[in-house]
DNA sequence: GTCTATATGGGGATAGAC
DNA sequence: GTCTATCCCCATATAGAC
């Protein structure tokens, strides 16, 4: 039962997550897929019953849904809460790059796809929301409109994933992890109007 | 010389950029870009010599260069510059969204077609980080990274277009184009440790 | 669980008629 | 400038052998 070499269907999974990455869903074949993943063509449809249902898998299988219940003693304070979601975010968008692309394709694609996606994510952009407004009232944050703000938290987040199309523009050479999860936070956090400490 | 009806060539263009915007570069099909222009499949390679110089010129035709000459005297100053831009940016999403979401679609899937995207939209970006840089040197705005700062900031105003996917969490309905730029100032200057004036 | 072979449909592009 | 007809390639999916 252990494995070194993950089998059939999760090597199918992983090759069609770096793909749709790379090349979005309708530009990525069954068969680059399975060429990718040593398979054979056929073994997509036997094993989760055609393409559409491999995208749908992924997400059940790579994202991170626990993770607000191994935080959800500290996703109470707005502070705390805040610093721990940019952080797993920012980590998350290192961790599985491939799986945070695909997700900002389809919410820019509106794609057919999105409602299973909204079941995976929103529990997560639920509690970001919850935090501002928390941190709002309590008087942390100033902002006027939760929802803009929530757009604009997570702009500043994910924005950097284009990174590589800014590139030529830049002069700095990429900061390391920590860096910058502590600029984005610093960012984040004036833009919310939180003069607590810098 | 004065049609009401846009021409072949154009109506084609228009309709590539609706169905690019859609469904993605590789999700459409030039027989659907003629059958939504009610142009036959063949002109397509007779006016624009296939399918990916249509993309080619659909950035050439509709990306918005001249306004970098038409503000060129306000964009020297870092407070009223950084205002120009986050105005004429949104404006420019609402105007011509379809074409703001192949740039996105790009950008994220760094697709064999980018480096045509760099050449219309680095000038754009090359003034903001300069405004930025100048904020900086004459402190106004604090921040510890350019680059970073400059994706903090794009992506602030960009994100905001992925609006839809978040809908259903909202509660505060959709605001109108001047209240939103005023909304993502605030923000953003905020977020540049901007102190002036609110 | 994996393979080959094949069914069926759609893709981009263009030659040549009008 | 626009059309029809067609070329050739690649897509997804599955039946049936191993």
């Amino acid at each position: 039962m252990n494995h070194q070499e993950p089998d059939m269907k999760m090597r199918i999974l992983l090759a069609a997550k770096k793909l749709f990455a790379r090349q979005g869903y309708e530009g990525t074949s069954v068969r680059q897929i399975c060429e990718e993943a040593g398979a054979n063509i056929a073994l997509v449809s036997y094993h989760f019953g055609g393409k559409e249902k491999v995208f749908y898998e992924l997400f059940k299988q790579f994202f991170p849904s626990h993770l607000l219940e191994v935080y959800a003693n500290e996703l109470i304070d707005p502070l705390k809460g805040m610093d721990i979601l940019i952080r797993e975010v920012i980590m998350l968008r290192h961790r599985d790059a491939d799986l945070i692309t695909i997700l900002q394709l389809e919410m820019i694609l509106n794609s057919p796809r999105i409602e299973v996606l909204r079941e995976r994510a929103f529990p997560v952009w639920k509690k970001v929301r919850e935090l501002l407004e928390l941190g709002r009232t309590q008087g942390y944050y100033r902002f006027d409109s939760l929802d803009s703000t929530l757009m604009f938290v997570l702009g500043a987040i994910f924005f950097y994933k284009q990174r590589e199309f800014f590139e030529p523009l830049f002069t700095d050479g990429q900061p390391d992890t920590e860096t910058l999860i502590q600029q984005t936070k610093y960012f984040v956090m004036n833009g919310l109007g939180y003069t607590g400490a810098q």
